[in-house]
DNA sequence: TGTGTGACGATCG
DNA sequence: GCGATCGCCACAC
């Protein structure tokens, strides 16, 4: 992590607890750059640490899955979303109006 | 130092 | 309602 920024950006997604999600654009509002989900999930794909960046919990703003996940693809996202306790919708998608952890946290 | 790229998001047609 | 396009900004080369 070279900036404050990227910095900001897995404090934030370590911050989420279990059975919650956010989203890439809240994350990188709440990190400073109210433009720049793109490069938190650009950042989140660099992945510099794994061990504490639950990156699963990261979705987009719609409450679809990222694409391209690497931990096994998005059914084993949704499964492990669903373990912690996120609620998804008929369909498919994670509630936002429930999971969203950083909903309303400005 | 400059250019290209991409785990997004909003807008346009 | 859905696909195409633009804008955004850090990072790789």
């Amino acid at each position: 992590m070279a900036n404050n920024f990227t910095k900001r950006v897995f404090e934030l997604v370590r911050e989420i607890p279990r059975g919650k999600v956010s989203t890439y654009g809240e994350i990188a509002m709440a990190a400073g750059k109210p433009r720049g989900a793109r490069v938190v999930g650009f950042t989140l794909h660099r992945n510099d640490d794994p061990e504490h960046t639950p990156c699963h919990r990261v979705v987009f703003k719609d409450g679809s899955l990222a694409s391209g996940y690497v931990f096994g693809g998005a059914d084993v996202q949704r499964e492990i979303l669903e373990k912690e306790g996120v609620v998804f919708t008929k369909n498919g998608k994670v509630d936002m109006k429930i999971c969203n952890y950083l909903h309303g946290n400005f």
